[in-house]
RNA sequence: CGGGGUGUAGCGCAGCCCGGUAGCGCGCCUGGUUUGGGACCAGGAUGUCGUAGGUUCGAAUCCUAUCACCCCGACCA
């Protein structure tokens, strides 16, 4: 490819209202250009490097046994009724009618179009196991899109769904695409890793997601590095801290701790570590009579250690938590503790609430909590003693480096990640409501066990960026850069000799199967450097005169300090030694 | 949805407080000189000042409404 048959725009500013640097950085090497907020065009640059992320996808889906086809992006209300989820998506889910009134979507996922065809097409378990996918525009109408390709309202994403015959054949087939997808972002030059993860509200009980290590992740990773455990934190299990609990060494004391309504303030003032107190979160769960007329809603007392976070996702795990929870109101504080927030504990209560202790509280002793008193707090606070042994003991928190595995084998790390691809079991989720059955070999009908699986297409252009940068530009990795190659002709309008070498050795490359750019503008050399530095092309051959009086060429990997002076002869041949290609996996 | 902020040339911004008919840098066009890290000189083009209404002899500037965008939060896979 020639320059001058492509399209380059880079801009030497970003736009103001970037405020990610994989935003700032596509926005300005011509990427990406935004049209709305969250909804973007590709430019030819971002398309290219968008095109090479599917085809990885597309070979390995096919490797792996999956079967495309193509999914409409506008869909039927009545599909989604099905499911209940016109009504459970929310705000997220545009809605739109057609000229008739008719309500229909545009999708923001397509399990119910996916299930719709298997019910309809799925007749006998000889069909099956079947995995359909397909790489489709999606919409989901974020409140606050941000980061630029990375929460989009509208993205591109590989969608597959596997159908088996039971539990056992699902397993297989999400054993299948959890392997794609180590293949799929291997090829793709990151780093990256494959965590469990909470399966939130899609449902179902199996679910790993796949993180793009960054330290500009939106998401906590907890990991150990001597062993394969890794969690999403939202899912990490907290051990206790404590193994067992030591008897009270100190008497219960009330203490005045004037003005200081945070742990850190209170273990300043009273020179004790901040995992010596005791924080209470109050969350208040809405109730209901049996008609669903509202009632009080039921105030429940969360104790954590005061360096300890709550971990909301685990707290609504909990009975009586798990129909849905919010933090309490502060008048809803005040009836059940007497107290304005700050000074809140589990001793001395006005009415009563429902008590639930991280694992580590369990096991501490003379810790300090508030005393339900404005400015005081209780010191040397003992269970048993002082109050109750705790009913209800549960895993509350989240982790936090340091901590140990919890295989055992030895000591949590906590890492950033920007989610790329996610993995679910969903079970009859989807084809219980939808009634997707098929035929088994004993003649009778049974529901379709099911998977999802998703690739972040677009959002995979913004990881990698995160990931590979520097403050000239992007860095591509070879497999999904828009170009692998670039060649700067010094002086391509004036000087012959340049102009004949490196019209030659794109040639070559050509030939070669390379994907190469020449920069045919004859621009002066600061410019195109900068140009190219900024979009990123991860191998450099620079043509000029002086080299080419002694028959060299120069190259320079865009990780690379400085450039290499490489005979003309043999330039074509270190090119391509130098490109990184991973085959596809050997397809069924 | 709550709080905050911003809309002036393709991009970045000044001008607004204190009303007098729009400017700077980059980019773009023409000519010349240059040519190994974003060149220089000369000339030039580009604006419904987000939109609508109002005040005024006169509005980018003051007032009202509205829209869009951004940030923080809430919300959400």
């Amino acid at each position: 490819m020639r320059l001058s048959n492509f399209f380059l725009s880079t801009l030497r500013e970003a736009p103001a209202d970037a405020d990610v640097v994989s935003q700032k950085l596509m926005l300005r090497a011509g990427m990406i250009k935004k049209l709305a907020s969250g909804i973007y065009t590709y430019m030819p640059m971002g398309l290219r490097s968008i095109r090479k992320i599917e085809k990885i996808i597309h070979e390995e889906m096919a490797a792996a046994g999956a079967v495309e086809l193509l999914m409409p992006v506008i869909q039927p209300a009545e599909l989604w009724m099905e499911t209940g989820r016109w009504q459970k998506y929310g705000p997220e889910l545009m809605r739109v009618k057609d000229r008739h009134g008719r309500d229909f979507i545009v999708q923001p996922t397509s399990e119910e179009a996916v299930t719709d065809i298997a019910r309809n097409e799925i007749k006998s378990y000889r069909q099956l196991p079947v995995n359909f996918y397909h790489i489709q525009t999606k919409f989901r109408d974020e409140r606050r899109p941000r980061f630029g390709v990375m929460r989009g309202r509208e993205f591109t994403m590989k969608d597959a769904y596997s159908f088996d015959r039971d539990e056992a054949g699902a397993a297989k087939s999400y054993d299948a695409m959890f392997k794609a997808y180590q293949r799929i972002f291997t090829r793709m030059g990151l780093n990256f890793r494959a965590v469990k993860a909470d399966t939130g509200a899609i449902g179902g009980s199996r679910s790993h997601e796949f993180q793009v290590i960054a330290d500009t992740g939106e998401d906590a990773i907890a990991f150990c590095p001597d062993s394969d455990f890794a969690a999403n934190i939202e899912l990490a299990e907290a051990l206790p801290l404590l193994t067992t609990r030591a008897s009270p060494a100190q008497a219960m004391m009330k203490t005045s701790t004037p003005g200081r309504a945070k742990c850190e303030d209170v273990a300043t003032l009273l020179n004790l570590p901040l995992a010596q107190t005791v924080k209470s979160i109050v969350l208040a769960a809405e109730k209901a009579d049996e008609k669903g007329n509202p009632l009080a809603a039921e105030v429940w007392l969360l104790l954590l250690r005061g360096d300890h976070e709550l971990n909301e996702i685990k707290a609504a795990k909990i009975a009586g938590l798990n129909k849905g929870f919010r933090f309490a109101t502060e008048s809803e504080i005040v009836e059940h503790f007497g107290c304005k927030p700050g000074y809140l504990g589990p001793i001395g209560l006005k009415k009563p609430v429902q008590l639930v202790v991280d694992r580590t509280v369990a096991n501490m002793r003379d810790f300090v909590s508030g005393a339900n008193e404005e400015d005081f707090h209780f010191t040397g606070v003992n269970w048993s003693r002082d109050l109750p042994e705790p009913a209800l003991v549960a895993d509350i928190r989240n982790v936090v480096a340091g901590d140990p595995s919890p295989d055992g084998k030895g000591v949590l790390e906590i890492q950033r990640g920007i989610e790329v691809g996610h993995v679910f079991y969903l079970g009859t989720v989807y084809s219980a409501p939808m009634k997707a059955t098929f035929l088994d070999e004993d003649g009778k009908p049974k529901l379709l066990e099911m998977g999802c699986y998703g690739i972040g297409v677009t959002r995979l252009l913004g990881a990698a960026i995160e990931q590979n940068h520097d403050d000239k530009g992007i860095i591509w990795p070879d497999a999904i850069a828009p170009f692998e190659v670039v060649i700067c002709p010094l002086g391509y309008d004036r000087n012959e000799a340049v102009k004949a070498a490196a019209d030659h050795l794109h040639k070559e490359l050509m030939a070669a199967g390379i994907d190469v750019i020449l920069d045919d503008r004859g621009e002066r050399p600061g410019v195109m450097f900068a140009d190219w530095e900024l979009v990123g092309v991860p191998h450099r051959v620079t043509v000029g005169d002086r080299g080419l009086k002694e028959n060299n060429v120069e190259y320079q990997h865009r990780r690379d300090e400085k450039a290499t002076v490489v005979p003309v002869p043999v330039i074509a041949h270190l090119v391509k030694s130098k490109i990184a290609r991973l085959a596809a996996a050997p397809s069924e």
